[in-house]
DNA sequence: TTGAAAGCGATACCAT
DNA sequence: ATGGTATCGCTTTCAA
């Protein structure tokens, strides 16, 4: 029941404490032979290192932050079991925070620098810049991811949002479809005001700017809500866009099911995300991928960087998003 | 960039170091006005206990070792969220592991135990007893999520997946069903082998011995695929069970828009889990609601008193599922 | 290559 | 109520 230390493991192995330590350093000098016994000792012992300890001197405790406020959006179980995955493979913790629905990210985040935290990723969330600097001070690095803060000490990563929102205008306007309307996601996120605004934009520079417009948040309860509601006073409207796939289903489904429209025919569908249900036969959602994999690439390379050199300027990395082409929108014109 | 530690505190404060570490015990006695002083230099230098050396000491990290290997199975984020909101809310942390598809538990324990975690989740997914036993011997108590080993020195918190087999078999035969399916999940998981269990054996205690059954995974994909099959060889099938709602999805996909079948008139379907889609208008899927707010609330009770008193013994809690009544399967008898 | 000893930043015990 | 000191389990000089 008393845990084993080193010191255990040195008498038992008739060595000192630093030897038994030099054994779990891949780093130093050590006869093969002295290593050997001092890794049988430990098997006997059941000894490992304690983690705790070594990072106190060290000053390092291999663990990253992972702030996640929106788990249970379709988009974030992917992408948080590829971000532990990846750590994990590199060697690194995941200490795993989530706001609550009444918290702020800098309400957390004192907690991850009390644990010394080596990094932190904050995922589709912002935080204030005081805590950005207050972050710095103390050299440990934050990465952002869906979201950035321009002129703050941090750098992010991001779907290109503006230029999705672009693209799907480009799309509809070049099919032909006139009647446009835009379901908005949660209004304070900057995808969701970066998506409109490269859709609105868009439009506008192409001549349209009578756009029918329903403020939602991020659920298929919403989309399904707003769209049955937009349809039914606008039966004219011929292409819809989402904040995001998820609300896109729920449009979808209130559109087929209780209003007996028919997709792509009557009614144009875009989504966001690239989700994997967007991909099931019933939906085959017509969307924006969000290249997950790269964006989480390049988030811990720029967090790695940073850590090894903590005054490394600042980046915003913007990744294009993909269309995927599948059938709830039609992309041609009628002739 | 230097980090301040409680001496640089004690320093600007004018006290001893020990104070500056009572001002930060809830517990030790201090007076009110040595207090302030120390929180007003505190303040000034933005001091915050290093949270490692504190855990060097008092041998107590604050930190829960979670590991979840499904974390994209649409079960588990709200699960995953539950948890580290409870934690959080209660001062705990939460060091997350996810196992790599070619991975143990039991490759991962030893991080978790590196790091002096002061207990573990496992949630869906099993260790050796081994491994249990190392646990035990370090004083670090488990409880499983949703799985359980006879006869290991672990506690488990499942719902009962016999019984919501069993209850499924009974709604099935009482309302006349005569041609049934089971879709199975996983082959090796608890879970599955339970709820079929449950299911088969009331089948057969009421005298029905010919079911059809396909072996799938937990998937969408894999719901969707062998419903089809299922219902292309075996066009008389008037009710499915399929090992969760996920499945249950895809299966009532293929049913309808693939076959055409009319949901419940032809083809009653049930499902098990209640994730938050099963209540979608478009599938509204009768199924067996595992009661996640109480499994989550008993493991982490059961954990807390083992972290309390490690040499309490293991437990095995199965909590009822509950019959969530939708419009996906007949339940009266035509008459 | 190895051992002795200092130190990481706290807590906790023992005096005062 | 406060200060001094040992201690937690390691890593890291410094000598030998």
């Amino acid at each position: 029941m008393k845990r084993v230390t080193s010191v255990d493991v040195a008498r038992l192995a008739g060595v000192s404490q630093s030897t038994v330590s030099r054994t779990f350093s891949p780093e130093s000098n050590i006869a093969p032979a002295t290593r050997d016994k001092v890794l049988a000792a430990a098997e006997t012992l059941g000894y490992a290192p304690n983690a705790i300890a070594r990072s106190l001197i060290t000053n390092r405790t291999n663990i990253i932050g992972l702030v996640m406020a929106n788990i249970t959006n379709p988009f974030y179980p992917y992408v948080l079991e590829r971000f532990i995955a990846q750590l994990q493979q590199s060697g690194w913790q995941a200490l795993l925070f989530s706001p609550a629905p009444d918290q702020d990210v800098d309400d957390v985040l004192p907690l991850a620098l009390q644990y010394r935290v080596d990094g932190l990723i904050i995922t589709s969330a912002t935080m204030s810049s005081e805590m950005a600097d207050e972050c710095a001070r103390q050299g440990t690095p934050v990465v952002l991811f869906n979201r950035y803060i321009f002129g703050a000490n941090v750098s992010a990563v991001c779907c290109d949002n503006v230029e999705g929102g672009r693209m799907i205008a480009n799309l509809m306007l070049d099919a032909g479809h006139r009647h446009l309307a835009y379901i908005a996601g949660n209004a304070n996120t900057s995808t969701n005001i970066d998506r409109e605004k490269g859709f609105m934009d868009r439009l506008r520079e192409r001549g349209v700017s009578d756009v029918v417009r329903a403020q939602g948040v991020y659920s298929y309860e919403s989309g399904y809500e707003l769209a049955l509601q937009l349809l039914r006073e606008n039966p004219s409207l011929d292409a819809l866009f989402c904040g995001n796939d998820i609300m896109a289903m729920g449009a979808m489904d209130a559109a087929r099911s209780e209003l007996g429209i028919s997709i792509p025919n009557e009614l144009t569908i875009f989504g966001f995300d690239d989700i994997p249900s967007a991909a099931w036969p019933v939906y085959s959602l017509t969307t924006i991928r969000q290249p997950v994999e790269r964006m989480i690439e390049k988030t811990l390379q720029l967090l790695f960087e940073r850590i090894e050199e903590p005054d490394k300027a600042p980046v915003l990395e913007l990744i294009p998003g993909e269309l995927v082409r599948r059938t709830s929108a039609r992309l041609e014109r009628v002739s």
